[in-house]
DNA sequence: CGCAAGTGTGAATCCTGGG
DNA sequence: GCCCAGGATTCACACTTGC
């Protein structure tokens, strides 16, 4: 049992969680409060050239496109599209959310600049590298081996989510950069008709959604999909411990969405947690470290170096050599540095070793951590 | 003696061919002749919009791209700008010419946006994937490891110039692909000022180039730069035997590229020639020896037994007593064997030893191992 | 001389909470 | 909103220095 309408907003409205919303993504969306969802995965239609796929907004069809002329027309229409099913995105989202949209070089343009045009502030784009692209048949061009992902929030003072340690425990402790290897969707994890034809002509890695929400989500945010097709983004965010809400115009695809989804079963919450950030830590005076005597005043603290020297004082201010401040001031002054993290620049001696006074600190921590009854 | 001023168009004015034109490139490509340019490179201002100082974590300070020429007052500025210098260089280009543009997510959606809006026909979009790009030190976004650039011709209907078969050899045998892995420019072809600060803060590395002009233009054929800095297209132009017009409006980066260029000498017109490879079997591409300048277009390779010798070509083939073809081919033709290894075959001379280029390949495997061997 | 260790640096929209 | 201060944060190379 999922649940299914519980989280209330500001606004009265619920929202309609782990659903797949059936009709057209822009009236749907309208019809969701504002300010409401946490991040959006968009993978709008590439279209530019194909005939008969383009609609507007009010779902009338575009003209097949081929001269000069038409092709202006085709692009005029194609913004409009993005212009109306983007503001609608953009109202549903809350201030400190963001949104992904991937598509390839026939509509990212046209799709990136809407976005700052909008007021979406980028943060990243990431190309996803595919391991087995088509190649160019009729070698003509390169082979057409990547698409790319706008990531942006909603603002630029938007505080958006983003799971930095996560990401780099995922690239073996590496700092997790803007490509992306990963191989198209293939083998049984391709969703199939009866008759064994491709359920749905585009459907995306999971890995793909993978990364993308363990690092830009958290678990229990909402992740609302408006071109959801065969709800890769809902199948992910499930196993994720994420709520979704999948919009999709056809009944084909929410029929396989919705059976693909059902099967998949959330991770335990221990599978799903990450690695906390020292920023969530609690934050620790360095006074306590006096006030508790692990460090008396008067005891003299050294740099790894030990080119500096400073001396504690009662209040849990250093003083050395005419500078007085705190840990990380003094630090910063002796260095001629515009600023010191204190806790790491600072040791003190025990039994003639060096120790950083970070190490009282992560003492303290963990007994605030056992007090609260909290996981460190 | 380079040529100056020869090639007339079908307007009577010549082209000032092999020059760095000084001024506002809008101007200066407004008295050139219409429809005269073979193809055009274009790595405009970037328009970053930083705003404070960057410190790494050992408190040093990124020295940021803060230039005057990459301020503008905002996206509208930026688009006014962009759309009348594109306008510009599509009067120039010649009817089957094409465009590349580079640019970060900065600025690159508003400049494939425009490129449609003119007109233009996307061919493909190039990611250059950085082996070596500057991370983020605060650990706020992913590291920004790539840039891209854009091809397009002028029109749908160009008959635009691709090298398919030249691209091919130089990834020895498999079609090239749309993302590009190179280095960023450091070391010896970092361009230096007197006291060793960098000549230009954004300098290009030559491989993009190399790659970039044996697969779109054909020897003779007249390259653009509107955007000329220090002239790393006009160093690679010169050296593959093509003809460039650059324009650039800092005296100070055009007496850096004045000198830079002069240094260069042309590869003589069999290193330049392109061949039609039968299909060698794909392994490292020694292509890349050759693009990662290991090996430069020209060098004269040895066998071990000193009697045979090839010389080096552009894409990675070569030729040696009127064969042609691969490092595996040539060396089989001159030795009249059925079959040989060409990266055991074939030696360099450096500091008077014979070193077998087998030595580059394994540098090569090297580094790929470092950039792939771990989840992307 | 070689190898190890240390230093410098690259198109970057790079912090956050409390008063 | 602003100001202030705590304190968190880096990868791949090339080059230099030291033993």
């Amino acid at each position: 049992m999922t649940k299914q309408v519980l989280k209330s907003r500001a606004s009265a409205r619920p929202l309609p969680l782990n659903q797949i919303l059936a009709g057209d993504c822009i009236e749907v969306m309208n019809s969701l409060p504002a300010n409401s969802v946490d991040l959006i995965f968009a993978d709008p239609p590439y279209n530019l050239q194909l005939k008969g796929e383009l609609h507007r907004p009010d779902n009338s069809r575009v003209d097949a496109v081929d001269d000069a002329w038409d092709q202006f027309a085709g692009f005029a229409a194609y913004d409009e599209f993005t212009r109306a099913w983007m503001a609608a995105a953009r109202r549903v989202l809350k201030h400190d959310g963001a949104i992904w949209v991937i598509g390839s070089y026939h509509n990212i343009y046209r799709v990136g600049a809407e976005l700052q045009n909008q007021g979406f502030w980028i943060l990243n784009d990431v190309v996803w590298r595919k391991s087995n692209p088509m190649p160019n048949f009729r070698g003509k061009r390169l082979t057409n081996a990547h698409e790319t992902m706008i990531w942006a929030s909603k603002a630029e003072s938007s505080k958006y989510t983003f799971n930095y340690e996560a990401l780099k425990s995922l690239n073996e402790g590496v700092q997790m950069r803007s490509d992306w290897v990963l191989p198209i969707c293939t083998g049984g994890e391709r969703l199939k008709d009866k008759d064994g034809a491709k359920a749905h002509p585009t459907q995306k890695p999971e890995a793909l959604l993978h990364r993308l929400l363990v690092g830009s989500t958290n678990p229990g945010d909402v992740v609302l999909d408006p071109f959801f097709g065969t709800g890769t983004t809902g199948a992910v965010a499930k196993m994720l411990g994420r709520d979704f809400i999948g919009i999709e115009r056809e009944a084909a695809y929410r029929a396989v969405a919705e059976k693909r989804i059902a099967r998949v079963r959330k991770l335990d919450s221990e599978a799903i947690a990450t690695i906390r950030p020292k920023r969530a830590e609690p934050r620790v005076p360095f006074g306590q470290v006096v006030e508790r005597g692990m460090l008396r005043p008067g005891e003299e603290l050294f740099s790894m170096d030990n080119r500096h020297k400073a001396k504690v004082r009662a209040d849990g201010s250093l003083v050395g050599n005419d500078v007085k401040g705190s840990i990380h001031q003094v630090g910063a002054a002796l260095e001629g540095a515009p600023s010191c993290n204190g806790w790491t620049y600072w040791h003190f001696r025990r039994e003639g070793r060096m120790v950083p006074i970070d190490t009282l600190r992560q003492q303290i921590r963990a007994e605030m951590a056992a007090e609260d009854g909290r996981p460190n």
